[in-house]
DNA sequence: TCGAAGTATCTCGACATCAAGATATCTCGA
DNA sequence: TCGAGATATCTTGATGTCGAGATACTTCGA
């Protein structure tokens, strides 16, 4: 089965055949596999009334455990996003009832945000959902092909998830 | 090595022990992964004064193989962005002088969109940094497990590019 | 104890994206 | 040949994200 990535590796060889765009075959399909991902996302969440922004915030601090708070900072590593975006998503997810802000009792410059009993619900019931779905996309693989993806995909990221970048 | 995946499937077995979330281990993992090398583009391509967005659309136009044009609708499809986000990159780029467009002389709700001198000469420095630098992050892998992981990466994306969606 | 450097969060303005709908043109069967 | 439906592109308004800088507090060495 060929895919836009084959079809793009293919046109790059005939255009510029002295370079070597192997790495392409690997990056180019990261990217457009997580473009996909995204898309479906935003469909699977619809039916929860959540967007996709919503979901990570939430479902970080729902993995949290009791009492299921965070500090900003800790969402950004976990979400990847800028500062300036978390004070932003934390103001509408406030807005919605879904989290609240609460002062660190140590460290006064500090905040904790944390998840409500309705924004629990809402991580929860969404998490299903897309478990679901995802486990759909997963049937193309076998459970061998899933553990050995898994673990490639690892080795590419760990520069990224442990040296600071 | 452990990375944050690792980490947020460990607190979703703690948390949720009554879901199976291996599905987390693969597509949460794309998905981050993704976003470590969107970041990591748009670093290598500030060099060359891009940004991401235009050097997906310069070097779609580049493959195409002289005249170096296509159709916008054409461009969604490679790009997987909205025609309304086209119709703005492709006046941006206009702007800048790297593409410009011609009517389509066979279909007149039609457009070309065509790379011009400097648009091509920008997408052909920009494609050497970006092997360069995504060859050191595939350093990771020897050229076994890259191909594996091509292959395997492939089967997630056929359904997403061969079925319409 | 003081102050410089570090850290946590927020503010602000610019900008890219999306979804939905508008417009113009094409295709094809009756 | 006509018109309904399909197609290609653009328009518009709302929204989310980023980068840079501001503010407030903390840490740590002199």
């Amino acid at each position: 089965m060929e895919d836009e990535v084959d079809r793009l590796v293919a046109a790059w060889r005939r255009e510029r055949p002295d370079l070597d765009v192997e790495p392409l075959e690997v990056l180019s399909r990261v990217s457009r596999l997580a473009r996909h991902l995204d898309r479906a996302r935003r469909t699977a969440f619809a039916e929860h009334g959540l967007e996709p922004w919503e979901f990570d915030v939430l479902t970080a601090l729902r993995r949290a455990g009791s009492p299921y708070q965070l500090s900003p900072g800790q969402l950004l590593t976990q979400t990847l996003v800028t500062s300036g975006t978390m004070t932003n998503r934390i103001d509408r997810l406030t807005g919605k009832g879904l989290v609240k802000r609460l002062p660190d009792p140590d460290d006064r410059r500090g905040v904790l945000v944390r998840l409500t009993d309705d924004g629990r619900d809402r991580a929860d019931q969404a998490l299903a959902g897309l478990l679901a779905h995802e486990r759909e996309l997963l049937a193309q693989l076998t459970s061998g092909q899933q553990t050995e993806l898994a673990t490639l995909l690892r080795l590419l990221i760990s520069p990224f998830d442990n040296i600071p970048g």
